[in-house]
This record gives C-alpha cells, sequence and structure tokens, in this order.
DNA sequence: GGCAAAATAGAACGACCGTTCGTTTATTCA
DNA sequence: TGAATAAACGAACGGTCGTTCTATTTTGCC
C-alpha cells in the first residue's frame, strides 16, 4: 500500500476546515467556559460566539457533554503549555518549585476577569458525577503530581528538609491559591497577589534547610 | 390605637402558617443548594422537595433571585450560630481563635456531602453582578471581619507578636479553609482535614509568641 | 470541472425554566 | 359559626435548553 495519510494525517497537513473551525469555537468556548462556568456554557450562547448555527457547533462535539470534556481537555494542554512545561527548563529543586508556583500564581490572577476552570470546576462537580467530573478529576490529579513531584525534587536536592511532608505543602500552597482566586475574583481585594507569594515563602521558610532567602525579597529585605 | 401586632408579631406567636411553611421551603431549598449550587437551584425541582406546587413555593418568594437570597441569609444565619456566636463564650486570643478555627473546618467538612454556600457562592457569582452577588458579598465580608476582629484580639492579648500582619493570617487561614473543601469535597483524598489543622497550627507558629503547644497535639507529639 | 464527502444551516422536537393568573382550599379572627 | 384573608394549587405563557433531522453549501480530490 502507497501512503495512506487519510484519516489519521495528524501534523502534516496544515489542518483542515473541519479541525480548524473546531479549534476556533473551542477557543470561544474556553473563554465562554471562564466566565460562566462549564454549567453555564451552553450550545446556543457558543454557537452566537462564534459566529455558527446550533447544530454546526454541535456537530464538532456530538453532545454538550463532550464539549465540556474537550474544553477541559484544551485548558489543561494551555495550563501544562504556559505553567508546566517552561520549568523543565528551570534549575531542579527549589528554584524551579519557585517558578512553578509564581506562573501557578499569574496563571489565576491574570486572567485577567476569567476565572480557572480547574478552580470553578471542582466546585461545580463536586456532587456531580459522570465523565465530565471524571476528566476534571484526572486533569487535577496530574497537575497534583506534578507539584508533588517538583517538591520531592527539592527534597533530593537538599533545598527542603528530609523528613518534609510533601503533600502537606502541596496542601498549603494549594489552598494558597484558592484564596487568590476567591480574592481577586469575587472579593476584589487589592494586593491579594503578594499575599499568596508570601504565604508561599512563609510555607517554605519551615522546612527549608537554607535561612529564607527568596530571591525577589533579596533587595527589598536584606535583613 | 390599641395592641396592633399585626403585621410584624415576630416571636410572639407561634409562627403563623405561612412563615412555619416558609421556613419549611427554605430548609429544602439550602440542601438543594449546597448540593446543585445556588444557579442550580431551580423552583420546579425545590417543589417537588417541599412537596409543594411550584407556584406555592414562589408565592412566597416573588422571585426566584429573592428565593437566592433568602438562602444566602438563611446560610449566613446558621453559620454565625454554629461557628461564630458560640465563641463569644471561648477565652479572648488564641483559644478563641482556635475554636473558631476549629468551628469552621468542621462546618465544612463535616456537612457530609453537601458544599459550602459561601464557596461554591463565589465562584459562581464571581463575574456575575446582580443583587445576590452584593447579597453574598456582604456575608463572605462580614466573616471576614469577625475573623479579623477575633486575630487581632489575639495580638492585643499578647498571644501573637506585635506586629503580626492581621489579614496576612486571615488569607492564609481562608486558603486552608478553601483547599479542606476541595480535598474534601472534590478529590475526596482522606486526611484533609488534619492537613487543614496541621496548617493552622504552621500559620500560628509563625507569629505566636509562645513556642508552640497546640493543646490538641500536646499527647501525641510531645517532643 | 465535476463528484463524493464533509461541514454548516435551519427548522422542529420535547423538556424544563421562571413567571402570571384565576380558582380553590385553608386559616384566622370576630 | 361565618365572613375576611391568606395560602396553595393548576394550567398556561414565552423562552431557552440540548438534540435530531433534512436540506444546502462548501470543501477536498481526481
Amino acid at each position: 500500500m502507497p501512503r495512506t495519510p487519510r484519516t489519521t494525517a495528524i501534523a502534516v497537513t496544515p489542518l483542515q476546515k473541519g479541525q480548524q473551525t473546531r479549534a476556533a469555537i473551542l477557543d470561544s468556548a474556553l473563554t465562554l467556559a471562564s466566565h460562566m462556568g462549564l454549567e453555564g456554557l451552553s450550545i446556543g450562547a457558543l454557537a452566537e460566539v462564534a459566529h455558527m448555527s446550533k447544530s454546526g457547533v454541535f456537530a464538532h462535539f456530538g453532545s454538550r457533554e463532550e464539549l465540556q470534556i474537550s474544553v477541559i481537555r484544551e485548558y489543561h494542554q494551555r495550563f501544562e503549555a504556559e505553567v508546566f512545561e517552561p520549568s523543565l527548563r528551570d534549575k531542579r529543586g527549589l528554584p524551579r518549585l519557585r517558578k512553578l508556583f509564581e506562573r501557578w500564581v499569574r496563571r489565576v490572577s491574570v486572567e485577567l476577569d476569567a476565572g480557572c476552570i480547574y478552580i470553578s470546576g471542582a466546585v461545580e462537580f463536586d456532587d456531580r458525577p459522570g465523565p465530565v467530573r471524571d476528566a476534571l478529576e484526572s486533569m487535577v490529579k496530574a497537575w497534583h503530581g506534578a507539584l508533588n513531584r517538583a517538591i520531592r525534587i527539592a527534597i533530593d536536592e537538599g533545598h527542603l528538609r528530609a523528613d518534609t511532608d510533601a503533600n502537606q505543602i502541596l496542601f498549603e500552597i494549594h489552598g494558597l491559591i484558592l484564596a487568590l482566586h476567591h480574592d481577586a475574583h469575587f472579593l476584589r481585594t487589592p494586593g491579594a497577589l503578594d499575599r499568596a507569594r508570601r504565604g508561599f515563602e512563609r510555607v517554605l521558610a519551615q522546612d527549608a534547610t537554607q535561612p529564607k532567602i527568596p530571591p525577589a525579597a533579596r533587595k527589598t529585605a536584606p535583613r
């Protein structure tokens, strides 16, 4: 058989028309879901934003549930590309962990008005079993796994004490992100970003083997 | 004019029939909203749970929005009665703060399956202006104000250092509660409750004037 | 250029939504 | 007890939802 790049031609052709509009729809769906939540994401509203008919949008996903799952997967992909992957080029241990947190914090707060789909999704679907919840859960767990690994590397490198409880640190760091999201998006308290950063340094300080010299604070607080 | 306890007869009569069923409806509405969120709270579903007709339920509130606000107010009242008010009988300062946190933590995690309306509401309404959001925001701010006062009392009593940043502590404590809610309800991770408690003691340890002797941990970790 | 296949549109569906209205039942009070 | 009032019902409305189906248009390929 000669070359048959028919059905599974992934990256060769510059995206078939269908995949292309699908990507455009998904892009609109992401911003829409960030504002209205995954439950508030309706096909009608999405069609309007994408300048398409309801059935035209629908045909790309087959069901609303599949659309929601696609949104979650797309969000995960962007999250990984923006927050996780760059950290692989950072120095292992605490430096990498700090950068990871900084990018995370930015992602949650800088997403100007829109909220984080992991966070809103967790609240919307904590009581609602099904494929959407499953997709969300596996994405969140994957991210937590990556964070846990980063923390353990910091232990292995000797930057954190050997008896450090990685999951406890993860729990507290995650709490800081959630509080940041809450204060920045709901209460709109100014200064929440710095509170998250200060909290992060306090969490690290507890288990750090070196006296705390957070690189950013060094010039302003050189005591 | 003789006695006219007509419209505003609050606590004298053992609750008119109307108020009585209104309270019953509100009770069902609270559990329903805890599961489905404030946005997922529909009058039809509520009527079914309350064994009433839609219009019968509707008449008690006049609009869905008013129903949502009533739910928020009722939740706030219960939250205050269960978490805040008992603390007024606790010893001022750190003891009171610890009890406050412990009751809060219990409230968030022990609500067996249902979620906290403050937390889910904050996510649902963070970019949806209107009376519902306003009601939620004022309730949450009232609670934060009470917590802030409790922390400052601990400073005044000399239990926390004089230069303690009360709002920073509040931010971090709130984060622990949010992380607990996330892990307990969404991920269903076991041990989240203890992680929240440990985090709380770490937050306090940073600013405590006495070496950390958390009363609960004294017997298990007497080092 | 023409043909098969993919992509989109448009109308219609049943279900549920919040809300309105007229009627009927239950409660209150003299 | 009987009249006045409050409470609850039931049907209906306009609207939006996800989904289905059939037509029409657009695309990709020889």
